[in-house]
DNA sequence: CAGAATCCTTAACGATACTG
DNA sequence: CAGTATCGTTAAGGATTCTG
């Protein structure tokens, strides 16, 4: 189950370490609000590059977790919007973020004891 | 809420690029099964490295979702656990894995499809 | 047994400049 | 507007060697 060959749980791994990434979470919340053109994510992402972005839709296009439909128009008019496998992933990261958010306080309070912890061993 | 400089944000945000590394939700489900000592989750985990394997209990120690107890013993002894917090964790992460074995199908008909739509839009 | 220290390679990411 | 292409830096991770 945990073998790495095993193409699930290379699919499985990948997932995570797209939830871990630092964008696609950011990028999948704002979609869940509703469809929005490339920049109008810029905009609501202010931190992400326009190389991660475009590169974050990609991943997320490729997964089939976000439709991107282009109005050729000029200027030229990109959309993407969550699939329904898209939505339906939704629910698992927020419980992932509401148990982070729940826990905040210990975690803090758990690196500080270990910080201390450590500082009093290098000073002795 | 999702500006960078908020610390809860922040601590989100590491805490999701902790499940999105390579060894964190391995560890933490092998610890779901019980204690284990050092050698004995690198024998479970046998793709782990050996730093890797420290780095991962000592991130997850520092958050306190890991206990470790020494025994002083000659040969040392190591015991990993997970706290009660970890456990805690474990729902979350649990449903992020069952959404993913839920969908591999899905996933990868999305990805066979987009790759084959990449290979016909090269070869125009 | 349980690690710390070091070296090295690769991959992620940001910044910048350019394009249909 | 919505990208692509290129470059340079940083960080992640593996392999190896050494130690109490």
């Amino acid at each position: 189950m945990r073998d790495p060959t095993n193409p699930v749980c290379r699919t499985i791994s990948t997932l995570l370490s797209r939830i871990g990434d630092k964008w696609t979470v950011l990028v999948v919340q704002t979609l869940g609000q509703g469809s929005h053109r490339f920049n109008e994510l810029r905009r609501e992402i202010p931190s992400v590059s326009q190389r991660m972005l475009t590169l974050t839709l990609r991943n997320l296009e490729r997964d089939g977790l976000v439709s991107r439909t282009v109005t050729p128009s000029i200027p030229p008019r990109v959309d993407y919007e969550l699939t329904e496998l898209g939505k339906s992933l939704q629910k698992p990261i927020c419980g992932l973020v509401t148990w982070a958010m729940d826990n905040v306080g210990s975690i803090h309070a758990a690196q500080a004891r270990f910080d201390a912890a450590q500082d009093k061993a290098v000073a002795a």
